[in-house]
DNA sequence: AGAAATTTGTCCGTATGTATC
DNA sequence: AGATACATACGGACAAATTTC
């Protein structure tokens, strides 16, 4: 066969193959991808065309490579979920500085800053409560 | 020559070259990068090699690549400046919550929380500070 | 400890498909 | 239609890192 790629190329395809085992745990994160040899004889591709492939998954984080070593299907795995019901509100005001924050900021009590608080909210729960604070500088 | 590559592997040294050109304006952002076959003559490389090349470029987002058309420089150029002297400092307690802190977490006073505090520096001077807090579950 | 086998990394060559000019 | 340029796919060879014996 020379070289038709209709529709999707095989590299493309192959990469969607293995993505699907990590998902479903075919194969188990932390664990070895079958070798390149491997995986030629069972897609029966040049090793080139796997080795796109494997690039594939590498750039999505979902795999990491060792020379030597082999493929390993990541352990943090998954890609980002974009998580539902996700909502997120920022406000901001401006502050004097406390004791502590005075001293952090090497500043002196009462000087200006800037609080950024956003609150986050996970299907209505609130998750988390995130502070920053900068120097006030108008 | 087979395949000595003693340091620097050659795409790599390549793909630096051509990314010295666009960040010096030597080729103009916008402009078309010379033609794989014209990069070819220039490095002396298979074909393969200068591709390998250009996906890093690509990859890091400084060029754009059309088929049948050319690679371009990416007009917003620019990579991610990874700003030297820059520190963070991360350091976490168990506190109780304040009244302001309940009210948003709609639990108790004194309820306990996990506190994690991140300080920022550029230049040795404190640029942000960043609280973050959640419901202690242990 | 050392040699061999395995596995990924780099590089070359060629051929054909597909999109653009 | 033809030329040009990038995309996909195959093959082979040697280098480098790791594992196995």
């Amino acid at each position: 066969m020379p070289t038709p790629h209709y529709g999707q190329p095989r590299y493309r395809a192959i990469a969607d193959e293995l993505r699907q085992r990590i998902e479903r745990g075919v194969i188990r994160p932390g664990s070895l991808l079958p070798s390149e040899s491997t995986l030629r004889a069972e897609f029966r591709a040049s090793r080139g065309t796997i080795r796109q492939a494997i690039a594939l998954l590498r750039n999505d984080g979902i795999v990491a490579t060792e020379q030597g070593r082999g493929t390993y299907a990541s352990l943090h795995g998954q890609v980002w979920k974009p998580q539902q019901r996700t909502q997120s509100e920022t406000r901001e005001r401006i502050i004097c500085a406390d004791a502590t924050l005075a001293e952090l900021f090497k500043t002196k009590v009462g000087a200006r800053l800037i609080e950024r608080e956003r609150m986050i909210r996970i299907d209505g729960e609130v998750e988390s409560i995130i502070r920053e604070y900068r120097i006030c500088t108008d």
